[in-house]
DNA sequence: CTTTAGCAAATACTATAGGATATACGGGAG
DNA sequence: CTCCCGTATATCCTATAGTATTTGCTAAAG
């Protein structure tokens, strides 16, 4: 099946870009870097104007970031950027998290396959070296720890696990930012317990130390409450 | 809070209701009582004719249920149904349901006020009462079914989780809808053990009773795919 | 002089209609 | 029987009309 669906490059075909992924992807990249600030109202019309298209693509790419909870719609009003979470929300996503991610965690360690764990062995070692390059480098590291989490969300074999942490993630991700909280060298090193679980293909570690670096993150986040 | 937003009729000013919503409801009704069958397409421009609106609200409309996973989109080509769960995916939406409703149960257990244990009660009452009438009375029975789960949810006091869980059990309807299953007088029993342990504020008896309740429907479900 | 109420213009959302393009279906030639 | 081609249908997107909200200005009252 290797070939079936990938003719020569020559021949291939320019199909019509789907523009509301284009917009989609724009406007997620916006809010993932702060370019739109959280609770700040987003014009449909402006947007059509900026990015030279009609509204039509903007309402869809709109429709589904509003789904993912990243934006929401008021009638006759429009849309604007999600909130920052307050207290009561981030109690309740690591509350989730901490029902779901460890148990990811635990099948994981069964399952994983050995290109698998070398992926992640590799995510583990560039997070340590990029956080020497000081805070230039957050957003690398962002990327790195979001694809460390799905991946062994994705090695459970439980999509819709995967897919509501994968949501989960990026709540947290824009929280992080907004508090301007660093890379810590302490996932960095829950990371390593992690992956010494996965090695050993150990349920229990697994699950222990997923559960340890998922509380430690909360702590760190709760502390932005305590003022 | 019972007047504060309700005017006196006489100068109630009529806002211009949101399109999108009413078609939202007609086609999740629609798809809920299988009058639009599992991967069957949906036309938008039939829609538009049939309902005498436009194709923008069909499309909100259709988005939100996108984002539901209960309708699924191909570029170019369109929307359809989901199409029914096969053998894997109710293994997963079990899964998940087991890690988060008997938390919520035994969340719910504790915070679970007067109003809301009484308003269980009479649900459960009303299930086992319309049971008696066969068949014809299945449509209320699941709404009733759903509700119980929800209000169970809902005092579990955690949003996110109380959302994911009606997702799921949105799923849980027309998989159940689509192979004919009745509603059980097993499943009248199991709630009765629950609204045992929530009369008590017994935390672990609630979650126990979910548990338990759950692996049974998952185990009432899988007999469809033994062959 | 400050503040508030009311009106008017601008802004932005909702919904409609229409044009360009890709897919699907059916008939005919090889 | 297979393959190609033309027509029909539906989608994707654009452009525009209709309305609700918001903002800013003016005027009047405290």
């Amino acid at each position: 099946m290797a070939t079936s669906q990938n003719p020569p490059a020559s021949t291939a075909i320019k199909r019509p870009p789907r523009l509301g992924d284009e917009v989609y992807n724009t406007i997620y990249a916006q809010l993932m870097s702060q370019k739109i600030l959280p609770g700040s109202r987003i014009s449909i019309d402006n947007l059509a104007r900026e990015l030279g298209v009609s509204q039509t693509p903007i309402r869809e790419a709109l429709s589904r970031l509003e789904a993912q909870g990243l934006v929401v719609k008021t009638h006759l009003i429009g849309f604007s950027a999600a909130s920052q979470m307050d207290r009561t929300r981030l109690d309740q996503l690591y509350e989730l998290r901490l029902l779901l991610e460890p148990f990811a965690a635990r099948k994981a360690a069964t399952l994983m396959s050995s290109e698998q764990f070398e992926a992640l062995k590799r995510m583990t070692d560039d997070m340590r070296n990029d956080r020497g390059q000081g805070r230039v480098s957050y957003s690398e590291f962002a990327r790195l720890d979001s694809q460390f989490h799905d991946l062994i969300a994705q090695a459970s074999g439980n999509d819709l696990v995967q897919e509501t942490l994968a949501n989960l993630h990026t709540h947290v991700h824009l929280f992080r930012l907004f508090h301007h909280q660093q890379a810590t060298s302490d996932a960095n090193a829950e990371h390593a317990k992690l992956i010494e679980a996965f090695e050993a293909r150990d349920q229990d570690r697994a699950e222990q130390a997923m559960r340890t670096h998922v509380e430690r993150s909360y702590a760190r986040f709760r502390s932005f409450f305590e003022d």
